[in-house]
DNA sequence: GGGTGTTGGTCTCAAAAAGAGACCAGCACT
DNA sequence: AGTGCTGGTCTCTTTTTGAGACCAACACCC
């Protein structure tokens, strides 16, 4: 079983990784996942995974993406070591992003959980529809 | 190697199964994780994961979520179908939110991403200091 | 040399989401 | 009668996000 490595910690110890000390400045696996909890990084990793893209091209592969913050979830992106800005020296000046190995290791975690979305996007839409029903 | 089955899809086919159609309605990969990624949901997520709570445990559990947002994650995951919620005629009447079978499926892969965020937030954190040093 | 296009942003303003905290009904217990 | 507990909701303020105008610098074209 390919989970085998994470069922030997037990799910409270994972709790409590989350919640030790009470607030988010001691706590630091809630402060890396907060990180990533943005409605943008995900995808923006996801892109980057693939290989590495220009700021411009990124803006017209997620077509739904405000340019404002688009800039700001790659600057948090490359604060947290996820993902590599250059600078090329041509007029007018492109710039590169690309993942780090730090960021190619944590897309490798995050991946479970998007395969996961794919996999199973039916019985999620299905349960929201289910409940919405149920509310109407 | 316990992420070969994941290996086995290229990051391309995420990628695209997280963009297909340009927007939010045409792409199930990206409906899915947009449930999930608030702030609140995979702590909330981690805590049923550990076991089953009543509301007033989860908010003296989690602090600093805001009785409002408690509700409104809680709300918000069962209408995708990770939460069970039921009320007791106790009096007064107490509400228990547990996991679902899909909510315990999802968390599986979820659980790949807290671990490496355990594992790895000094990485994280390392990345932080540096950049915030060299912005200064 | 003047007009147009490209680059990767920033700035402002409006809309949406989140946080803080008061308030509520219903009943038990004292 | 007063107090407490339950799981919320309501309102108000602050923060975050979205939409879109604007920018400098240069290249290319004529």
């Amino acid at each position: 079983m390919d989970s085998s490595i994470v069922k030997l910690r037990s799910k409270l110890e994972v709790y409590k990784a989350m919640t030790d000390g009470g607030n988010l400045s001691d706590c630091p696996v809630r402060d890396v996942i907060q990180g990533l909890s943005g409605k943008w990084s995900s995808l923006l990793m996801a892109a980057l995974a693939e290989q590495p893209y220009r700021f411009g091209e990124l803006r017209r592969l997620v077509p739904d993406i405000s340019q404002r913050m688009l800039t700001q979830t790659l600057y948090d992106l490359q604060r947290d070591g996820y993902v590599h800005r250059e600078v090329f020296p041509t007029k007018p000046p492109s710039v590169e992003y690309s993942l780090t190995d730090l960021g190619r290791s944590m897309f490798e975690a995050l991946q479970h959980l998007l395969q996961w979305a794919e996999n199973n996007h039916d019985a999620v839409r299905g349960a929201r529809a289910t409940f919405d029903a149920g509310q109407a």
